[in-house]
DNA sequence: TAGATTGTTAATCGATTAACAATC
DNA sequence: TAGATTGTTAATCGATTAACAATC
């Protein structure tokens, strides 16, 4: 993909910044979350070892990720838990505080207004908007609803460029595209659709009844290697035994 | 990992419903779902093409994807909507109905109890518990909140083998130990908690400000490299121009 | 110094993608 | 038959893992 783009010959720069792979950049908040946890604990430093316990990934993937960071670690010694904690908060940025919108005040609206744990990690809900006349006004753990109409209002007076979509299906495009054009670039969306954003804009997708049948996926085969191992004693393995 | 373990050198199955890469069958959901709505467009035929684009894939994952499954498609035609949606279905293990149990019934255990992708796409909410005696006896759409410790008797009346954790963080490994021990082997974890299992248990998790925190991230570098712009002309690249 | 543990290398594994032969 | 599109191959890319030299 970016084969063709020149590399950097020289780089000055200490710690690399840029390019740390998606599938690390995934773990860092789990990373950080066990930190915190430690931390919460009066624990001061931890191994790699027991980081990854902690954080449910082994040391050695740890180790790379945090790598990807910088030297934060002392060798013999381990991590310091408060040092790396704050390393990685300013990585993903979270030294800041970002300014949040809620789209679509039903049931998951409700939960995801009240739910602490996003103004405990950096996000602060600035706006929840909803299309429905009935639901304006409605009091909302220490928000009130306000009217759809009003997203630009918001967008803007907030400077917002985190959104988050929990309607129905059926209008989540159309609610995608409006925040786009007011200038949001990161959409969460946890309404059952496939989003088109242009270029620029990070969509990322919640759905829960994909969790699930991902999960169900699972259950059958397991179901069926039992099954199996009860007929021809082959365990967990599916045989093709010629009949 | 199974470098070790004999290939079987010969397969008279013609489908080989093992094996299936997880990334593949983390899409597969997701064409279930773009099937389903074509279907429902009144759409007969469609081609890899077509099928990829309201999946949001390209078209040779899709047909890589598919290929897993076995051959549901006719060279020059396509994929006739209603054959593959019973394909996948069957192979996700959709074709029956899977009951699943809540347990934790707050804002967010509220959403879920109310969601209705969840009946619609295979899945039975066969209980809802709460540890708190307030809760018990509520209401919740169709159900009515249980007592936690009614868990083991719910479990074994439906045969449950999917849970959902939708608990404080400081009750959800508890709540996954006890659902484990009653005979659950998948648990789907709202709880911001690395839930610890035994071999043979699966887990997958949903954790709501870990996913603001990745699109943070973003942002974070989306805004560096509007400054760095400004600056020196440089577009999205990061430069290390000596002072 | 001896012991412990990081940060990095290199090998391996799995996922993605483009290209095209097979075939409807 | 000619055109279209699948299913598969092979190349590439990115992620994981084990091992260990560097170093506290």
């Amino acid at each position: 993909m970016s084969s063709s783009r020149p590399r950097r010959t020289h780089d000055t720069d200490a710690r690399p910044s840029r390019g740390i792979p998606e599938a690390t950049v995934a773990r860092l908040p789990v990373y950080l979350r066990a930190l915190t946890a430690l931390s919460e604990r009066g624990i001061a430093t931890a191994s790699s070892e027991e980081l990854a316990r902690a954080a449910g990934v082994n040391s050695a993937k740890l180790r790379k990720d945090l790598s990807y960071l910088g030297s934060y670690g002392t060798r013999g010694v381990g991590y310091d838990v408060e040092y790396l904690r704050y390393q990685i908060a300013r990585e993903i940025g979270l030294t800041q505080d970002w300014p949040v919108i809620i789209v679509g005040i039903g049931n998951l609206g409700h939960a995801l207004a009240n739910y602490s744990g996003f103004v405990s990690r950096g996000f602060g809900i600035v706006g929840l908007l909803d299309a429905d006349p009935a639901k304006v006004g409605e009091r909302v753990g220490d928000h009130v609803v306000r009217a759809y109409s009003e997203l630009e209002d918001v967008v803007r007076e907030y400077n917002v460029s985190i959104g988050i979509i929990a309607t129905p299906a059926s209008a989540a495009q159309e609610v995608c595209d409006r925040m786009v054009a007011a200038g949001i670039t990161s959409v969460l969306n946890f309404a059952p659709v496939v989003l088109n954003v242009p270029p620029g804009v990070d969509v990322r997708k919640v759905d829960l009844s994909t969790e699930l049948q991902i999960l169900a996926y699972h259950e059958q085969r397991k179901a069926l290697s039992a099954r199996l191992t009860k007929v021809d004693g082959v365990p967990a393995e599916r045989s093709s035994v010629a009949p």
